[in-house]
DNA sequence: ACATGTATGCGCGTTCCGCGCAATAGCTCT
DNA sequence: AGAGCTATTGCGCGGAACGCGCATACATGT
């Protein structure tokens, strides 16, 4: 343990991290430096002062310009969650593959996990996922254009479904707004249920991706139903129940696991 | 005070008023707009879900990771003129019509201006008039697809040529990289020129918006050309001799002034 | 008229913050 | 070596800010 010159480079590291991940809290950073949260306290306020940093409840931005668009899904909602699915979605995909991405932040998500992929084809209905893969030049994007959706910011309508008449995909990964137990897929709108069933034909595998907070949940009255098999993936969060109950009507589940932030360096000793 | 729309203009004013000073607190927002502080909570709580700020501890500071199209455009070149002729376009266009915008800078900036317009349908083939107009709820936009170019932000090939064929449009405005003495409209590449081709001929109104700086200027080397008569917009530094040599081919041609800085934000007249 | 959805204010318990105090470690000066 | 100074850390406490649930008011659509 170097406590020596430990308090400035603590502050360095955590500036480090900071800018690297957009964001860190003062749980984490005490966990994994060994200090309690008042130190910690004390170096964001040191830092914040001297402009290294921005305090934020529970934790630090980065107030530098970042690399990556990561903050903007790093603030939202549930990010950890989505993170961990999208991680799992992107270990699936083989290079060289023809891939459909829906709209939907945790999408998104996936899409940025593919930003460093090669060889890939890459078609979506939402401007999260072209926004995130539009500077990649080793990933080839179509858009299927359509009408824009001002919410969800997808796009919907003739020119989407004509659109998908004219490509297949060897996998389509969908987002949603909610999952009932027969495996219904609920939507804000007839319009959007009936281009995710199309979707789902295009498509050789189909995965559905939607975190533990939109199982079981129907915030609207449209519902699709996609062709059988195919595939949940959803967070540790997720009722087991639930889950069987999918399970029993031939939807595949996977539950992908959240690495816990700093997992990778941690040290020797713990109690 | 308009309660009508309150809530959502409210949280439009904090989010500017967030990105220009940098910082807001909850306290001083709350006073500023006339509602608790639980309000003021439940807007950032839903802006930072939006990812349009982050939260602090007693506020919210602006989150500039993803440089907002708007901020690109002010510091990218040549805004002034490009902003003149963006606006000259604006005043163009009647309540209801439907338009088509095509890729790159100087349509974008057109784009911005349309940020206000009612009753409006908007056609694109460029990411950046997609951006601009995303979040527009009295704009009806429709994105025609296609390949994504990743250098001009725009979209192209069979997709998108498939997509102008279900629609026509009341008038479409074209970007360039080039015009030269015949009135030639240089391109990167034949994709590019077929579709501005096709674009021109599904629109009543043609217009090709391009500063100074592209006049009489091949930086490549293929070439489109639009069916007369269409309306070249430029700036007030383009060279008279080479407008009037436009002109004799039949090309009208309309030099947009630049408002002095200082005059811009003059709101003339209150209503 | 009725139901519905959104927006708001208020009260409550919880979380997090900042400050003061005490203890430890490293360093300098006599 | 011993005294004293400074920097850093842990702990506890009062207070500030937060999120949540509930009730109310307004606008909208059936």
């Amino acid at each position: 343990m170097t406590t020596a010159t430990g308090s400035r480079e603590r502050r360095d590291q955590i500036v480090r991290l900071a800018t690297e991940t957009g964001l860190a809290s003062v749980d984490e950073l005490s966990r994994m430096f060994g200090v309690t949260a008042s130190t910690i306290r004390r170096d964001l306020a040191r830092l914040t002062a001297e402009g290294r940093l921005a305090r934020t409840y529970g934790g630090a931005i980065a107030v530098t310009a970042h690399p990556e668009s990561s903050l903007r899904q790093r603030i939202g909602e549930d990010f950890h969650a989505k993170q961990a699915i999208a991680r799992w979605a992107a270990t699936q995909i083989q290079a060289g593959e023809t891939i459909l991405l829906d709209a939907g932040s945790t999408v998104g998500a996936l899409a940025h996990e593919l930003r460093h992929a090669d060889l890939l084809t890459v078609a979506t209905t939402g401007l999260t996922a072209l926004l995130e893969l539009a500077d990649v030049e080793t990933v080839h994007v179509e858009c299927l254009g359509g009408t824009l959706r001002p919410l969800s910011q997808g796009f919907v309508g003739p020119l989407t479904e004509a659109a998908l008449e004219r490509m297949t995909f060897d996998r389509v990964f969908l987002g949603t707004d909610g999952i009932n137990a027969d495996g219904g897929i609920c939507e804000a709108d007839l319009r959007q249920t009936r281009l995710k069933e199309l979707m789902a034909r295009r498509a050789t595998q189909v995965y559905v991706l939607a975190h533990a907070a939109k199982l079981n949940h129907s915030p609207f009255h449209a519902w699709a139903r996609l062709p059988l098999p195919w595939t949940l993936v959803t967070d540790a969060h997720a009722d087991p129940d639930f889950l069987d109950t999918l399970r029993t009507h031939g939807i595949h589940v996977v539950v992908a696991t959240h690495q816990p932030p700093g997992a990778a360096d941690r040290p020797a000793t713990d109690g």
